[in-house]
DNA sequence: GACTCACCCCAAAGCGCTTTGGATGCGGTT
DNA sequence: AACCGCATCCAAAGCGCTTTGGGGTGAGTC
C-alpha cells in the first residue's frame, strides 16, 4: 500500500492525503479524519526511505562503537546506554543505526554516514583525552552529542558527562574518613577521558589533606573483571598492600572482591572498596545494604539525556550546543569500613 | 557531490557513471578507471537512500530487543552478539537498525520495519519458549533469523542457536561424576526457550542414572547478579542444602559465589559451580585454570554466523531456511571439586 | 450580480539514484 | 559498399514521497 494507492482508494489526489497525514493546515477535518482512518485500516506507512530522500532528513541518529583492534572488547556500559537513548528515539520517531567499526576506519566512516545521508546525528562514545574525533565532526558539520567529554579539546561540543572528578573525589573522602591511607585505584583504560578526570579527583581528596598518592597504586586499563581480580592480587601482594579500593566499574570491582577473598581478607572489615556504579540493569547494586558502597550515576539516564539533546540539536539547528553534567550520588553499601588498626601501630 | 555533478565533472551521463560505480559491464575499464578515480578524489558516496529507494533494497539488518516492562533489562549478551553481528554488516555493506521495544508494541514495529522500507532482515531475539513472533514474521514475509530457538513452534524458520540441552547435559554430567546429587539449577526466565532446553538437559543427565532432580532446587530469573545472589541464598540455607550449582549466565553465577562465600563455604571445595559461559569480552572466564568451570560458547560468534546466514537469505530469497547448531566445550576451572562427604555419612 | 477571500484540493516538479531501451560509432564480413 | 555485431554511451522513466504554485468552489460583501 503506497500513498498513490491510498490516494486513489480516497478520491483524493497524493498531495492532500500526504498533508493530511502530515498534519498540514491545508486540509480539512473532515478530510484529515477521513484520511487517517483508511490509513489505518489498510495499514498504510509512509516509505521511510522515500520521505527522507523528500525532506532531506532521514529520521534517523548514528551510534559509532569504536572497537580497538588490540581489546575487542565491548564496553558494557553501552547496552544500558543505547537502551536509554532508544526510548527517546523511538518515542520521537527515530531510527537508531549502529555502526561497529575498527579504531583506524572511524574517520571514514563519520564521514560516510554523514554524506551517505542516512543519518541526521550523531552519537560520539567513549572519548579519550586528545579526542581527534571532535575536531572532524566538526569539520564535516552534523550534529553529534558526545558521551563523556575531552579534556584536551578546546573546539566545542555537546556532551553529556557524569561529574567524573567530583564523583571520585568524594569517593576518595568517604574513604579517607574511614582512616584509609592506602588505597588504590583500579581505574580504566589511562587515555580514557573519563579515567583521567577519576584520578584527578582521586588526586585531589589526597591533596586537599596534604596527603600523596602513591603511584605504585593506580592502574588503569579495559574494565574487565579479569583486570580488576590482577590489579587486586598485584597490589595485595605488596609489601605495603593497600587498605582499600577505589574502582572505576562494578564488573572490575567484582574481580577486586574476587582476589580479596582468595587472600583470605574480609571485604568491609579489612579491606574497602568503593566502585562506580553505572546501575547497569543486569548488575544492580542495590537493595537494604547495598553490596558495594558507590558513586551510582545511571548511564540508561544518560543515554536518555543525550538523545534528547542531539535530537533537539537536529531540529533546531540554530539553538546552539548543549551539554549536561549529571551528579553521581554516593552509595554506602557492604563493602567499606574503618580502617582496622594493624598490630604494629 | 551527487552522481550528477560527478558525471558532468567527467563529461560523462550519470547512466554511465552509475554503471562505472557499480561495476556493469557495459562501460569500458577505462572510463571505469577514470570514474572511480574521480569519485575518490572528489570523495563522492552515492546516497544511500536514493539508492535504495531505486533498486528497493534498503541494505540494512533490523535487530528487534524487546524490553520487557516488568523487568526493563537490557540482556548483556547482547553487546556481544551485535559486535559480531556489526562485524559482518560492515564487511558486506549493510547497516545495523537497531529498535528497542516494549513487549507489546513488539507487533506493530515488525510490521512497520517491513512496510517502511528501512530493513531488508531482521534478527530476532529472545525467543520464547511459545513464540507468537515467528508465525508473524512468516505471515508478514520478511527474511530473518532467530538467535535461539522457539521449541513450541511447528512453523519454519532459520535460526542460530547454541546446543543448550546438550551443554547442560554434559555439565551436569561432570557434577554428577564428581559424587554431586544435590545440585541446583540457576538458570534463566522460565518462558524462555534456552532456559527449557537447558533444563531439560539438566533432567536428562539425571534421569539417565536413575535419578531425581529435586524441582525445590531450581529457580528461574532475569539472569542478574543479584538473582543468583538471592537465589543462592536461599538454596543454602535450605536443610539439606545443594552441594552444587549450575548456573546458566556467568553474571549470575557471580552472584552465586558471593552468597557461597557469606556463607563461608569454599568455591571448590565444599561447593561446586558449572555455568555457562558466553565468552563475553569484559567477563572473560580464562587463564592458565578459569575461574569458573563453564560450557563456553562464544555469543559473539553466533552473531557473526547469524549475520552471515540472514545476509545470505535477504541476497539469495531462493536458497531457503538455514541453520546453525553451535556446541559448547566444556572448561575445566577452580569452581569444581568432587563432593566432600558430610561428617554424617 | 460581480467581486473578494478563505478554504480545499490538485498537478507537477523534484529529492538522488538505478535501469530500461535505445543511439552512436567503429571494425570486420560478405 | 552495404551490412552486421559489438562496445560504449546516453535520455528518460521511475522508485515513493513532499512541496510549490496554482485552481476551483462557495460564502460573504457591496
Amino acid at each position: 500500500m503506497k500513498l498513490k494507492d491510498l490516494s486513489e482508494l480516497l478520491n483524493l489526489s497524493p498531495t492532500t492525503v500526504s498533508r493530511a497525514l502530515n498534519g498540514y493546515p491545508e486540509v480539512s477535518e473532515a478530510t484529515r479524519r477521513r484520511v487517517r482512518e483508511a490509513a489505518e485500516t489498510h495499514g498504510y506507512r509512509p516509505n521511510v526511505r522515500a520521505r527522507s530522500l523528500a525532506t532531506g532528513r532521514a529520521m534517523a541518529i548514528g551510534h559509532v562503537i569504536p572497537l580497538s583492534s588490540k581489546h575487542e572488547m565491548m564496553n558494557p556500559v553501552f547496552t544500558d546506554f543505547i537502551a536509554g537513548a532508544g526510548e527517546v528515539y523511538a518515542a520521537q520517531g527515530y531510527d537508531m543505526l549502529l555502526t561497529i567499526v575498527p579504531d583506524e576506519l572511524q574517520e571514514q566512516t563519520y564521514r560516510d554516514l554523514r554524506t551517505n545521508g542516512s543519518i541526521d546525528g550523531l552519537l560520539v562514545h567513549s572519548p579519550k583525552l586528545a579526542e581527534q574525533r571532535i575536531h572532524l565532526l566538526n569539520e564535516i558539520g552534523i550534529p553529534y552529542v558526545v558521551h563523556g567529554r575531552a579534556s584536551d579539546c578546546n573546539e566545542p561540543y555537546a556532551w553529556v558527562d557524569m561529574n567524573n572528578t567530583h564523583a571520585f573525589r568524594r569517593a576518595t573522602d568517604l574513604l579517607l574518613d574511614l582512616g584509609h591511607r592506602r588505597i588504590a585505584l583500579v581505574n580504566g583504560l589511562a587515555d580514557m577521558d573519563f579515567a583521567i578526570r577519576r584520578q584527578a579527583g582521586f588526586e585531589e581528596a589526597f591533596a586537599a589533606r596534604g596527603l600523596d598518592t602513591d603511584p605504585a597504586l593506580i592502574a588503569g586499563e579495559e574494565m574487565t573483571e579479569m583486570f580488576g581480580h590482577e590489579a587486586a592480587r598485584a597490589f595485595l601482594a605488596q609489601p605495603d598492600p593497600p587498605t582499600a579500593f577505589l574502582v572505576s566499574s562494578i564488573i572490575t570491582a567484582l574481580g577486586v572482591r574476587r582476589a580479596i577473598g582468595e587472600t583470605g581478607l574480609r571485604l568491609g572489615r579489612d579491606v574497602s572498596i568503593v566502585t562506580h556504579d553505572d546501575d547497569l540493569s543486569y548488575l544492580q547494586n542495590r537493595g537494604d545494604v547495598p553490596m558495594f558502597t558507590a558513586t551510582r550515576s545511571s548511564v540508561r539516564d544518560a543515554g536518555r539525556h543525550a538523545a534528547r539533546i542531539l535530537i533537539d540539536m537536529v531540529e533546531n539547528p540554530a539553538a546552539g550546543l548543549r551539554q549536561a553534567l549529571l551528579e553521581a550520588e554516593l552509595i554506602l553499601g557492604q563493602s567499606t569500613g574503618p580502617r582496622l588498626q594493624s598490630a604494629a601501630e
